[in-house]
DNA sequence: TATGAATGAGGCTTCATTCAT
DNA sequence: GATGAATGAAGCCTCATTCAT
């Protein structure tokens, strides 16, 4: 019985995941469970709020985000690492607002519910900046804080520009370029076009 | 009775951005006009839609933004005028996503309504970029739509980080800071990979 | 003035007319005052409830029976002129209910302002009925209440087939042909197709 | 479960067609849930959409006539037979105009979810038709068409007489009286002009 | 007197949440 | 535990009517 709930529970997690992400946060509850395959009623018996079922798939994003984050940290290139974080930030940033309303609820909104991955994804952040910042890869004068509203800006342009994977690929440089010391290299960016 | 009406529709007008801004594009119309102190019929003899009510408020925070763009377009300094109208992005971006939907709207879901305002601002921001490009105050690798969509990205940001004003002054000049040319100061930072 | 104002008046009908036959009563006050060409205001001055414009409406195509009713009492002969008025019954009954319902509002229902008109119909239609009684041309066991009750029935059949002519003749036809006395003939009606 | 839908359902269809039948079609939703002692919510749980409960209505009343056609189609006397619908119709036309709306949707603005109904009404109601008119008791120049029409104009003219029974009798005699052939009576009425 | 802007009650519909089965 | 029917608050919008200009 533990076993067909906590299946539930999952396949409901990924059904909202999906939803959220195709249709906005306001998909409708009974969107999710007709996705998941069970009825409204299992809904809320897992998540007896929608908001506790929209933060729960928050939670998941933000946690996937940390564990990315502290495998990075066990990189050799500290510079690489650091950067590869934010890509994985661009890269999860597929549709709609998911991601960047996740990040932003670990960044400043954070429930109670949220902390423990935020306080992750932070703590293995700030381990890549710092070590970044030693080898000289990315500017000194950058903290935590701003490290963190940044996640969520590129997280945010990123979606804005889903459609076009290449003008998101443009963008996303643009942003994270400001991130490094001078003498940074522009020569490997295309022109822009028109 | 003109006048009357005029003056229903700017009270509206200021209402509604208050209330988006607030509460987010889901708050009420009704709300919307109880702020403003009017019926709710009068809101819907002004905007037949909420949706055209949203659109009225975008367009007007691009057109502000366009006029902004246009003086800064007569400026000495094309690097100032060009940064100064990010500042303008920046400071616009007072709370919850009313500004960067506003860009958002105006650089890629564009309406008819929001036509001419995005135009009028596209013109006049890429005026600002060629000119700063040309007198080195920009990298010359940026265009036109990188631009606008690093305009949203800046609102989001912006947005995000409204809470602490110290905060935001910092991310957006990290933001910006990808904006520049690579002269900004010495360092051994590997060029941006792919 | 007070010929602009009886101008308007008339004006309104005709559109009132006009709308309520095309969109049924439950076309909005507006949509008559737009078709008028007049401000919504000088419909409610002229007619101070939607209610009584309609009724007015009734009144007025009831008229136009009671008219062509009190017209064919001259006729010279009877069976023709009775059955002449059940035409005009059927020919009026052009599109939507706003006739039956005139009817209707005479014959049952009537208001205090449809009072006199229908008084006009009700007493011409029975002179004619009694008259072709006489003249052998209708059932004698047929009294004013059923005539009234009729007319409405062959009114509201007639706007029900008003699509198709052919049909509504054929229909109008059975109705009426109950009035007869027997031997009828059924010679001139086409057999029914199909 | 499906036990208590089902009978909410049929409560929902009983009061519909009392309320409608009482306040005509316009009246409202909300109404229809009062009178079933439902939420309103439970309404549109059954019926998406106001027009598809006054569909199901309409629909309703088609399948109890068409019940009563095949029923009648094994009778022994089919002049008997085919006056007996025609007494049905009379009898179900209770108020305002619910059935003759039903019947003009069998007739011809049939929806989609009318159609089967309105099948089987017609092919019983011919099937009797040309019994009785083999068996010499209806006139042979009338074809299903026909018989649809005057089925509506029969309902609306009960309608309107509902509130007089007796009158309701008289004029209906009179409308079905059009259909028996010329041996009625005897008289020198002149055959049917034009 | 004509105009049309303002009003707000009321209608249809959606959806998070509860609860009987 | 799962189901899905029931609930009703709340949202958008329409329209008859009033009233300032």
């Amino acid at each position: 019985m533990r076993a067909d709930a906590r299946r539930n529970r999952e396949r409901l997690l990924a059904a909202a995941e999906e939803v959220f992400a195709e249709l906005g946060t306001e998909a409708s509850t009974e969107e999710v469970a007709r996705r998941a395959g069970v009825g409204i009623g299992t809904v809320f018996r897992h998540f007896p709020t929608k908001e506790q079922l929209l933060e729960a798939v928050l939670v998941a994003r933000v946690a996937e985000l940390a564990d990315r984050a502290e495998q990075l940290t066990a990189a050799a290139d500290p510079g690489r690492a650091f950067f590869a974080l934010l890509d994985a930030v661009v890269a999860q940033a597929r549709s709609r607002q998911t991601l960047s309303e996740a990040l932003a609820a670990a960044g400043v909104d954070a429930t109670a519910a949220a902390a423990p991955a935020k306080a992750r994804l932070r703590a293995a952040a700030e381990q890549l900046l710092r070590a970044a910042q030693q080898a000289g890869a990315v500017r000194p004068d950058v903290g935590g804080d701003e490290l963190m509203a940044l996640m969520v800006g590129i997280a945010r342009t990123a979606e804005q520009t889903a459609h076009d994977p290449e003008l998101q690929a443009r963008v996303s440089r643009l942003l994270v370029d400001g991130l490094r010391p001078a003498q940074r290299g522009s020569g490997s960016a295309p022109a822009s076009p028109r």
